[in-house]
DNA sequence: CGACATGTTGAACCTCATCAACCGACGTGG
DNA sequence: CCACGTCGGTTGATGAGGTTCAACATGTCG
């Protein structure tokens, strides 16, 4: 489970990688410090669970390097992803006495963790860092509502093309406006699945079967090339976001 | 379109019947009587479109009765109803220029609107009215992750059901704890649906042929009544919920 | 090495989409 | 007034896209 639980410093929080991305950027030194003194970093492995469903809260989380998978489950075992956590996400559900979904690590996860009691109360103290928040929860609705089109409208094809640009996105390179120093050339991405098929299957509503199907079918029309089972080469993004379809195709 | 727009007074508000189940209920009267000042009545028929997709943001709106689906749609024609907005909810995403989705109202819809920058001045003025507005959107969250394990696990039988059992859980009489005053009995709901067949259909990611042929599916074994296209009687709602299935049996 | 987890591929089956016909209600114009 | 088109809804026949079941490949760890 976790190991070495610290305290964080002013110092450390100032050096922190995701300072400025993060929620904790909405605060000045003195608030930072005393974030930092009710923070600890935490590690996690994959697989993990770093929140139980229906269990009560007992803390939040910035999450500084790896992913965290959100799942819904039935009684006869069926699964749902509704939502990844990425560096520096926040995770947690605020304002609720337990937690609503399952969080599971599905890499391993550096977190900087944060008591639930101590971390409302800096909340009511300072309405910037609730606002933070609160922009932060108004973005995860607006991606959990992109998802429902996916889910609900797309085909298998269409299904796994997004997901391979969702995750491509959100490579440190791509996205930035400096893809042109992009080594493999403006319009490529290279980068490891964060995700079993398993997972895959479970974030897209469909089987394992299914996915692996449509990857070897991105694979053998060239979309994609897939290097290992995890790693993958996008030669060109585009044609991967045009299969990928709809929704959105305005996004440059 | 809207009709007779009119200045609400502090005593509109103090007696408007969404007055405490809406994020107005934040307010003092003093707060109230500043929001009554930049608010207007509108009312709105069944398909007016209400936000449109990708336009600037000009206004928001506490719906007082009605219900208005929030769309997202495709270049091919492909739709997804993204969410639904009953009263006393709020209509709307703060702090953003634009509208991530189409908004139409499925009902004739009454709602008291605001326009962006006045409202959110006063977000900024009352903390208490942003936080009020935060706990709302985080339950737009949950309610939206709850609706993709539906879109993405569920079969269609179970996704009509799922949606009957929604609207059913919306009805004033059903969900309080009052229930047993129901005239129809404990377990009973009866309600006029407010979607028509397309509209559901791009609710559940299905076709209007499938969300019939399911519903003719519940009638015939006996679990709904359809006294017309519209009007529904549930005799038994747990056995409504059993079929829907999954996801979170917990609720009672 | 064997055991186990992860992933791929094939074949059969089934659910749901598609195409099409039909019904009743409603509104409009001749 | 009735003929007509339209809209919302139902039902049937057919087929495609995904699931299911099963076999096999690959990689890792004891």
């Amino acid at each position: 489970m976790a190991h070495d639980p610290v305290h964080i410093g002013k110092n450390t929080c100032a050096n922190c990688a995701i300072r400025h991305r993060a929620v904790c950027g909405a605060l000045n030194d003195e608030e930072l410090a005393e974030l930092g003194r009710i923070g600890r970093v935490r590690h996690f492995k994959a697989g993990d669970i770093i929140l139980a469903d229906e269990e009560a809260t007992t803390f939040f989380a910035n999450i500084i390097s790896g992913v965290i998978k959100l799942e819904k489950s039935s009684a006869d075992g069926r699964q749902q992803i509704v939502g990844l956590v990425f560096a520096p996400d926040f995770l947690g559900r605020a304002f609720s006495k337990s937690n609503p979904y399952f969080a599971q690590a599905a890499t391993d996860v550096e977190a900087c963790t944060f008591p639930n009691t101590g971390f409302e109360q800096l909340l009511k103290k300072h309405p910037d860092l609730e606002h933070r928040l609160f922009e932060n929860t108004l973005n995860e609705l607006d991606s959990a509502r992109e998802w429902m089109f996916v889910l609900g409208r797309k085909s298998a094809q269409e299904k796994v093309a997004s997901f391979l640009y969702l995750i491509a996105k959100r490579q440190p390179l791509i996205g930035c406006s400096h893809a042109e120093h992009n080594p493999l050339g403006p319009h490529a991405a290279n980068f490891e699945l964060p995700l079993t098929r398993a997972d895959i299957a479970d974030f897209l509503g469909l089987t394992i079967e299914t996915v692996s199907r449509q990857l070897s079918n991105l694979k053998r029309q060239g979309t994609i090339r897939l290097l290992s089972g995890r790693e993958v080469l996008v030669p060109d993004l585009r044609q991967l976001q045009s299969i990928a379809g709809a929704s959105d195709e305005a996004v440059a």
